[in-house]
DNA sequence: GTGAAAGCGCTAACAC
DNA sequence: GTGTTAGCGCTTTCAC
């Protein structure tokens, strides 16, 4: 086997006695192609183990048909149900996708510079990451279509919900429970420039529980508002904190199902019941929810990627996406946290450790934990 | 402003006053560009608005710098740890990397089979997913370098754990704590077609799993291995079902972290106290296991993803990648859901919800919640 | 039906 | 230093 170089269309064009064009006409499957022509040529490629370069194809036609995606905090596990949904529908429309992780700011700038910088993709989709109006004006001025999911751009087609009005549903059904003294933990927006990446969701739902404690009359109590870096480990003190104080919460709204999930760890040490000392609610309804029998704000993860994907394309063809802003709902889904105050009992100071013990689970779960079984809920209320 | 078409190299050339050679060294920051003439160049691409086209250069130069990955369930935690460690290592040698997520046995062959046929990538990544010998015969056909994570290719450089050691030493751990009862959960072959991967790291661990209880004289029972689709739900159930057992286990060995959860929920639901009544131990380590106190057995992830990712980068290189087998550590991570057995007692039947209550956490954890801690646990063992 | 030839937009070798 | 030019491998008229 000669050590050469891979084969090119000619040398298949050659290798069969036809013109480029023919072999062209063949590899894309277009009519006008007598069989016999078709069979030698077909022949041809097979020996000599040609594969055209999509490269090349690419470049005569004048698109790549690639589409970049640039999301932050992959792993979470919001973020790759976006993608997901994203990946899902790209495919569909026969896109390659090439996706970008951004771990940091510095990272974010430098991959979007470069999306502008060189046409490399047909169109950009952004998740989770605000952009500045610089950022905004180099796509505009490069004509490289934008679109963003879960967060809201100027100008530029974007899916989101009502951080607000999920923050008020969330603390609504924790209200309409009968509590009164309801905590609040979420993200502590970053000073820091090395790693601000600008989220503001977090912020949102605290202003959106603020309005739901105020509509029903219940003083605020910025005691009960706690906010740090995002995950569990931070929000399992924070809530270990508010647990601590003289006059604790009956429950506690977290900012994302992460944040309760630490919530619920701090409950466990510190021999909380839940949800009868201490009712929980969390927000995104990721996988792992259901299976903790977390009660949650759902917001729609990987659709919300599809339907951004979705726009992108339609952005691709040329159509016209309206409106600019599409709104996704959110619903309550009310599993086993949440649950009327009981009465107040003391929680068991940190270190004495106790043993894992049963779990409430709603009643309906019980004798229905057949394969495939989604864990059972009941939806309070859809925005 | 017209309407006109894309700003090409030639356009600023003449733009400029210059030739094409030097706008592109311009662009390319080559040396040997007087300042003068530069800036001219680079206010002519300013107002131009001209983007260098990555696939044309790409086109030129030879290779479109980019690679592919291939993998299925992407949304699982296990996947998208794999996924997050070979983006990183990729963007860090300056590959775009394309992701296909496949979802079915087709969707594989399908993205395969269009990875081999048009040379689009200039090498492939392909993670957990089982290849034929067809599918490696033609990739070699091809001279398409390719790299695997998670699973064994022949002749081809593969990155993968010892999963009959690593069942060993999940079972070990059980044993030297003094149990004798031990179940096994993992995941059923699917016979089905369309829905067969052929994923084989669960019966690989069931394997090691039957080899310790053999070398520590504990005769089998086939009554304690329970096989189903993967997912927390079946798990559940088949938990639920040993649990039932007239002599129930006193620990379960779960094949993934997924299941194992499911194992817990059963407990919970059942009123088996964890780890008094029944230890627990999954197998992965993904990231909610350290909230949940879950003991399991750690396998690198991300790590693995990005030893995959730089194997996969030499193989671009040119560089002889040894030995053609790389086989990553494991360990156990001890936590809360393994421990001594205890009194038998027996579990309460399911329909009798019970609140859930304060779990154990290992002593070492509790006041020790500061942001940014991670679950605190020790490691038993190393592979 | 099929072949020839003109691009697609760039890089790199070579000449000046 | 800078301009010129020959490809890179394909698609796509436009003749025949």
């Amino acid at each position: 086997m000669t050590k050469t170089r891979r084969a090119t269309i000619s040398d298949v064009a050659a290798a069969s006695g036809v013109g480029v064009g023919t072999v062209s006409r063949v590899i894309n499957g277009a009519a006008g192609v007598r069989d016999a022509t078709r069979a030698r040529v077909l022949r041809a490629i097979e020996q000599l183990g040609y594969r055209p370069s999509h490269l090349a194809a690419s470049l005569s036609r004048g698109t790549p048909r690639t589409v970049a995606i640039v999301i932050p905090h992959l792993t979470r596990p919001s973020s790759v149900e976006r993608l997901a949904g994203a990946l899902a529908v790209l495919a569909k429309y026969e896109y390659d996708s090439i996706v970008c992780n951004v771990a940091t700011p510095a990272q974010r700038d430098h991959v979007l510079a470069m999306l502008v910088a060189r046409h490399r993709a047909d169109g950009v989709l952004v998740v989770s990451l605000p952009l500045s109006r610089v950022q905004l004006d180099a796509f505009r001025a490069a004509a490289l279509p934008l679109v963003t999911v879960d967060v809201v751009a100027r100008g530029v087609p974007h899916t989101v919900i009502d951080d607000v009005a999920a923050g008020r549903l969330a603390t609504s059904h924790l209200l309409d429970l009968g509590h009164r003294r309801i905590g609040f933990i979420g993200d502590r927006v970053q000073r820091s420039v090395s790693t601000a990446f600008g989220f503001t969701a977090s912020a949102r739902r605290l202003a959106g529980y603020r309005q739901a404690l105020a509509a029903a009359g219940v003083g605020p109590d910025d005691a009960l508002v706690r906010l740090g870096p995002h995950g569990p480990a931070s929000a399992q003190a924070l809530a270990g904190e508010l647990l601590g104080l003289a006059d604790p919460p009956s429950a506690i709204f977290a900012a994302s199902d992460t944040q309760a999930m630490g919530v619920l760890a701090a409950a466990d040490q510190l021999g909380a019941r839940v949800p009868g000392q201490l009712s929980v609610i969390g927000f995104d309804d990721i996988q792992s929810a259901a299976l903790l029998g977390l009660s949650t704000v759902r917001q729609p993860l990987e659709d919300s990627g599809a339907q951004g994907a979705e726009r992108l394309c339609a952005l691709l063809r040329g159509e016209p996406v309206r409106p600019r802003r599409q709104v996704l709902e959110v619903q309550v889904v009310a599993r086993a946290t949440t649950g009327r105050p009981g009465p107040r009992r003391a929680t068991r100071p940190p270190g004495a450790a106790a043993e894992r013990g049963p779990r409430g689970r709603p009643q309906a779960a019980a004798g229905n934990s057949g394969p495939g079984r989604r864990a059972a809920y009941r939806i309070t209320r859809t925005l």
